[in-house]
DNA sequence: ATGTCC
């Protein structure tokens, strides 16, 4: 990657235009609190927000939320828009992880009811639900996965495996537009039978989490959320999947003739979007993203059916039900306002959350107050349920911040940090925690994130999203 | 993120 001369200036409190002396003179904008800013802006990811601003047929501006950090081409943290018809569409600004996501479930139960059964729990979640490298306990025929990836959450409400609700809570119904699921490689799907209903590794987790502040009671009442009361976390992806989908369309876009190469970076290949690659692309990645959401439902009823059986006694005090779930790694089709004018752009989110707030949510149960925008933090520390706020369009497409970011890699974590240490950290905290290997464990340590309470903050202060409630995680289960 | 090098 060619670097260029950076130049930060501070335009408010919270936000940062960055700017570079280089012949296209692009410029990029980073909502973050001083202290963040100081610690990223030695960072390649300035460097690689620029690149991305310098891409064809960029709409608006480059933004990037507080929790951004290097990732492969556009940094994580990054959302970008292109024109509909003279912009691109680029794998390395979804990543590798399609529908990267996270689902929360409220239970109704306070944690009273939970505490004392909090191992056994876990433990009984550990083995139903295979994390790290395990294979799937369910199997799927070929005709199931073509119908997962096509339909997505309709497939699991036809098999009776979810309900008018939980699609009335999952972003967009949980199915996004696949004419052909063929354009999914049989090696990808192949690796998805084994995968589905599995959380994988690296920063995947199911949490049992304690609502522990309400910032904002009316908006937490309508997403039925109330202090002291116990919810479950889910955040994985398309597992193997995914990352074939992406894989394929690297490799596909670096042979051929008609995509869009990158001088400065060769990770930003492209597809012009009114080429046939791009539409296998989108094609390829609903597909993939489809799967994920089904893949978050599966976990979903067996963390339902788990709670069921473990808490037997409080079964009628039971008010089990998505509150949202979402992805934070996708490019989509959107309408949004750039310069006062209404346009169609396709926005990549990598790293980032759809806020949309009432008003750009009509026709779903979230018009008036705006969908929730989930925000995981790193093990054992606080995560939050947010909302968008009215104005953020123009500030950031309507997007917010997906979790604390990032601060050290993977391979300065484990050099730094040990198992033992985070294991004992955690304890001391008094939270159950179950890990399917010590590497992760130490790969994704609190230290090796930023303060996620920054984080949130610095998207308050942004004008991005307001926070609604802190979850506090009382079990903890890693890949 | 990932059958962490087909």
């Amino acid at each position: 990657m060619l670097s260029m001369t950076l130049k930060i200036n501070r335009s408010e409190s919270y936000r940062w235009v960055i700017s570079s002396s280089d012949e296209n003179k692009p410029e990029a904008v980073v909502y973050a609190s001083e202290n963040i800013m100081n610690s990223i802006k030695n960072d390649q990811s300035l460097q690689q927000l620029l690149n991305v601003a310098s891409l064809p047929g960029v709409s608006g501006n480059v933004f990037a939320m507080p929790d951004i950090h290097q990732g492969y081409g556009f940094p994580i943290g990054t959302v970008a828009a292109f024109d509909y018809d003279e912009g691109i569409i680029s794998p390395g600004g979804v990543g590798y992880d399609i529908n990267c996501g996270v689902s929360l479930i409220r239970t109704g139960l306070k944690v009273e009811d939970v505490s004392r059964h909090l191992g056994e729990l876990v433990s009984l979640l550990y083995k139903r639900i295979p994390s790290g490298t395990a294979k799937s306990t369910i199997d799927v025929s070929d005709h199931d996965m073509e119908k997962i990836l096509n339909y997505g959450l309709e497939w699991a409400m036809d098999k009776g495996l979810a309900d008018q609700d939980d699609l009335l809570n999952t972003e967009l119904g949980g199915k996004l537009n696949v004419d052909d699921p063929g354009m999914v490689s049989d090696m990808a799907k192949r690796r998805g039978r084994n995968q589905l209903m599995t959380l994988g590794s690296g920063n995947h987790f199911l949490e049992i989490q304690k609502v522990d502040q309400i910032m904002d009671e009316e908006t937490s009442k309508v997403f039925g959320l109330e202090k002291g009361e116990v919810t479950v976390m889910i955040h994985t992806g398309s597992r193997g999947l995914g990352h074939q989908v992406a894989t394929d369309y690297l490799n596909l876009l670096n042979e051929s003739d008609e995509s869009v190469k990158n001088e400065k970076d060769p990770q930003l290949i492209s597809a012009h979007i009114k080429s046939r690659l791009a539409e296998r692309y989108m094609e390829a990645m609903n597909a993939a993203a489809n799967f994920a959401y089904v893949n978050r439902q599966l976990i979903t009823n067996s963390v339902i059916q788990t709670l069921r059986e473990t808490l037997k006694n409080r079964e009628s005090d039971m008010h089990t039900g998505i509150v949202y779930s979402l992805a934070h790694n996708i490019a989509r089709v959107e309408e949004h306002t750039i310069g006062g004018r209404k346009v169609n752009v396709i926005i990549h989110r990598k790293g980032a959350t759809r806020a949309f707030p009432g008003h750009m949510m009509e026709g779903t149960k979230f018009s008036k107050y705006g969908h929730p925008v989930l925000v995981p933090g790193s093990m054992g520390t606080a995560s939050y349920v947010l909302v968008g706020i009215k104005g953020n369009d123009e500030r950031s497409f309507s997007s917010s911040c997906h979790g604390a970011g990032r601060m050290l890699s993977r391979h300065a974590a484990i050099s730094k940090l040990s198992a033992r240490d985070i294991r004992n950290e955690l304890v001391s905290k008094g939270i159950s925690f179950k890990a399917a290997n010590s590497r992760s464990l130490v790969e994704e340590a609190p230290e090796s994130y930023k303060d996620v309470d920054e984080v949130v903050e610095s998207a308050r202060g942004a004008g991005l999203t307001l926070p609604v409630a802190r979850l506090i995680p009382i079990g903890v289960m890693k890949g």
